[in-house]
This record gives C-alpha cells, sequence and structure tokens, in this order.
DNA sequence: TGACCGCCCATAAAATACCATGCTATCCCA
DNA sequence: TGGGATAGCATGGTATTTTATGGGCGGTCA
C-alpha cells in the first residue's frame, strides 16, 4: 500500500464551484489521492459538524475494514453500515480533477459558491469557508493544548 | 478475488417501480455486481426488518461458506441452511440492469411505487423509502456511539 | 384467453468526457 | 538580473454517452 507522506493531505484551498456544480480538488490532493486504482473520491456527510469527511480508496477500505471486524450480525456493525456505507457517495473526477457533489452533500456543508478543502492527513473535509472560518479559533485553542500531550511514534510504528 | 473498493456497495439511490414491476438496479451498484459471472442479485427477506437483503454471487457464496463450517448435524445449521437458502430468490437482470421482484418480497418490503437501494459495503439492501427514513434517526444516534469504538484496523486485517 | 415473462427499441434528462482559455508561477538563457 | 518561453492549474463551455424509465411484441404456461 502506498504510505508516504506524500499520500497525505495537507493545507487548506478554496476553490469555486460552477455553475454545472462542478469543484476543482487541489492538485496536491490529487497526487495524495490513488487515482490509478479508483478515480474518484469517497465523501461521507460528517454527523457532527456541517462538514463531509473525505478521502480516496484507501481511506474507504481502512473505514470498511474496521467495520468489518465487527459481529456480522451485530447492531452495532449494521448501524455503521447503514450510517457510513449507506450515506458515502463516490464521486469520480473527471480529466481536469473536477468533481461534482450530489445535492444532498452540498446541502449537508451549506456549499454555494465555492467549497474550502481542509487537509486532516489521512483524509480532508470540505467546508462552506465562512462555517470553516467559524470553528477554527475555537479548533486552534484546542489544538494548542493536545500538541502539549504529543509523543515521538514508536519505532515499529513508523511509516514503511 | 474481486475484494477492492471498487466492488463494494457504496451511497443509496431511490428507483421507481414500473407497471410490469420493473425497478432499475442502479449503476453503481451494477459494476460492482459480478455480472459476468451470474447476471443476477440474490435477495433475502430479513427477519428483523422489512427490507430485503441483496448483494450479487459473492455475497450469497460468503454466505453460505460461513454456514458451510458449522456442525454438519447442529440444529443450527440446519435452521440457518433453511432460513437462508430456502428463501433466498435469484433475480436476474434484463439488458437495461432491471430486475422484477417476486411479490413475496415487494410485500415484504412493503414496496409500491418505488424503492430505495442502500448500500451497506459488501452487500445491500433494499427498503420502501419513507420506511427505511423512518429506522435512519434511531440508527445514527447507535452508530454515533459505535463509531467511537472503532480501531484502526490491524495490520493483517487490512486491505490488501 | 389472459396474465406473465423475456426480449427488443425509444427517449429525455442527467452524468461524463472532451476541448478551450486565461492566469500564475517557474524555469531558462541571454 | 531580467524577460520571454513554458508548464501547471483553476475555470468555462460544448459534445457525447449513460442511465432511468417508458412502451411494444411474440412466446409460454396455466
Amino acid at each position: 500500500m502506498r504510505r508516504g507522506a506524500e499520500t497525505l493531505f495537507f493545507g487548506s484551498y478554496v476553490n469555486k464551484i460552477d455553475a454545472k456544480g462542478r469543484l476543482a480538488t487541489p492538485a496536491l490532493f490529487r497526487r495524495a489521492l490513488d487515482l490509478e486504482r479508483v478515480n474518484a473520491i469517497y465523501c461521507i456527510p460528517s454527523t457532527e459538524e456541517p462538514c463531509l469527511e473525505c478521502g480516496g480508496v484507501d481511506y474507504i477500505e481502512t473505514l470498511m475494514a474496521s467495520i468489518a471486524e465487527l459481529d456480522p450480525f451485530s447492531p452495532e456493525r449494521r448501524s455503521l453500515e447503514r450510517t457510513i456505507a449507506a450515506r458515502t457517495s463516490v464521486v469520480s473526477l473527471d480529466k481536469e480533477g473536477r468533481v461534482v457533489l450530489p445535492q444532498a452533500l452540498r446541502e449537508h456543508a451549506g456549499l454555494n459558491g465555492e467549497a474550502m478543502f481542509a487537509g486532516l492527513g489521512r483524509s480532508f473535509q470540505i467546508w462552506n469557508p465562512a462555517a470553516f472560518e467559524q470553528v477554527t479559533e475555537e479548533e486552534a485553542r484546542i489544538a494548542g493544548a493536545a500538541k502539549l500531550s504529543l509523543r515521538n511514534p514508536t519505532p515499529n510504528g513508523a511509516a514503511s
């Protein structure tokens, strides 16, 4: 599996949504995606926030793999499958790297003229830029505190 | 065996049932199905809910394989074989990718004018859209709690 | 005879592929 | 160092294909 830093999502970018609802994926994110394998991104409306949780094939496969470890007929597994798999949109990219987000997703994130891509490492989010701005100060405060509890990773946990 | 994310069922779609009882399978689901091998979907009326558990050949094969691992003469195996194998309908697709669900299945899921396909990863369900909507809020609550207990999959559990 | 089933074709709308433009930042060579 | 060529990228418009959905027709089985 491709697991170097070049496969991670960093930075944030604001792009326009045109009349046809098309939205360019930032070039850096496109390189982090394994588009050779599946020319699409997987978007899940966040249950906590007005944004979309997104990633490439590896992201969704990792997610589904964790669900698959649960007992086949447990209610937890059932619920997760329904709230994750059933709510996930597979959005394919055109030759220029643009996606068309389904109506439901655009509404969930409150997107109109433009959208913000925010890198989260292994995944990224899509926000209404204004809404993102709003949660940013709070976030920065929490992150500032969390940084203090970070430790160096253990050697065998490092990327291979 | 085909086992990537491109063979999984994601998203949910509502399609109409026409006067002849025909129902179009979502295009994305058709691609996830191995229709080359068997041009059909396998439908099992759920014992817990008013919906149909569906999948392609690999789905039913996996299911039968896990039953086959049980003790040959155990009552559990007997019951499972009867409730699953006997109640499974093999529904073939026409050239446009439509299926005609048997009367009994339509009644079990309470389908009339339209039907909702809900992707669950390795399988999918068919619901009356209104009924699905109803169970969704409850689901979201359970899933919210379950998500917190999700861990990164173990290395050997990861997709290859 | 009539309900049903498998097959064929038709169509409108929506999704997607294809082609074009202008901008910006970078590179290269004088 | 400066200025022109160049490559990458976001963005805009047009053409082509998919897809969901509709209906028709002959055969089959009860």
